[in-house]
DNA sequence: GGGGCGATATGCT
DNA sequence: GCATATCGCCCCG
């Protein structure tokens, strides 16, 4: 069981390698960042609370699930204390369960006749993992769960999985052009569905 | 494996 | 109103 009210720089490494489920998939998480609240300029909390973003100052254990370039849903768990800001994104995960209702949302999203997806692309990169596990903007704000949770029952679940038994790596984020003087990306190394830009992070200064 | 561009809610000005 | 967004696709070497 993962403590989701600490610090996101302390659950982020902890939920590479756990499992999280909706429904038929299942992902075990292999690439996250954390963000934190005002004192993070590259947060969507940065500027205090909006609509939006409310839920990241709420209780810890909901989604926050927000449209990205209009085409992509990202999910980030909250974490941290009820009242305090924090979130960790999830950018990717290896389908270990479901891979065949993966597949069919990741490629009825796409071109028709275009390649077939390959196992690990499934969840690789933000924008995918949330098309694998079929989010949709109204499950921001949905809760976690980090109790026994099988295919067939609704909602979002949690489990350990190979939490804290995973070598791990961090660096910059992605696509933040702030703050990028902070290691505040994790993932698992030599693990092919983290999301290319692991291996050409594209900090300001080389 | 790199560059170009889409397509839209959100939140400053 | 408008720039921006925690990106991903496709096409071209």
């Amino acid at each position: 069981m993962i403590d989701l009210s600490r610090s996101p720089l302390e659950v982020a490494p902890l939920l590479l390698g756990a499992v999280l489920r909706h429904g038929e998939v299942a992902l075990e998480l292999t690439e996250v960042e954390a963000y934190l609240g005002p004192d993070d300029p590259a947060s969507h909390a940065f500027r205090g609370p909006t609509a939006r973003t409310q839920v990241m100052f709420g209780p810890p254990g909901h989604l926050y699930v927000y449209l990205s370039y209009g085409v992509h849903l990202a999910a980030n768990l909250v974490c941290a204390p009820d009242g305090t800001a924090g979130a960790v994104l999830l950018r990717s995960g290896r389908v270990v369960d479901g891979a065949v209702v993966a597949r069919r949302r990741r490629e009825g999203a796409r071109r028709p006749g275009s390649a077939p997806v390959p196992d690990v692309e499934l969840a690789r990169g933000p924008g995918n993992l949330g098309r694998a596990l079929g989010l949709v903007i109204e499950d921001s704000g949905a809760v976690v769960g980090q109790s026994p949770h099988g295919p067939r029952e609704p909602g979002f679940a949690l489990a350990d999985g190979r939490s804290g038994q995973v070598e791990l790596a961090c660096g910059p984020r992605v696509g933040v052009s702030l703050a990028h003087e902070v290691d505040w990306r994790f993932w698992i190394p030599a693990e092919p569905s983290v999301s290319r830009y692991a291996r050409s992070p594209r900090a300001p200064r080389g």
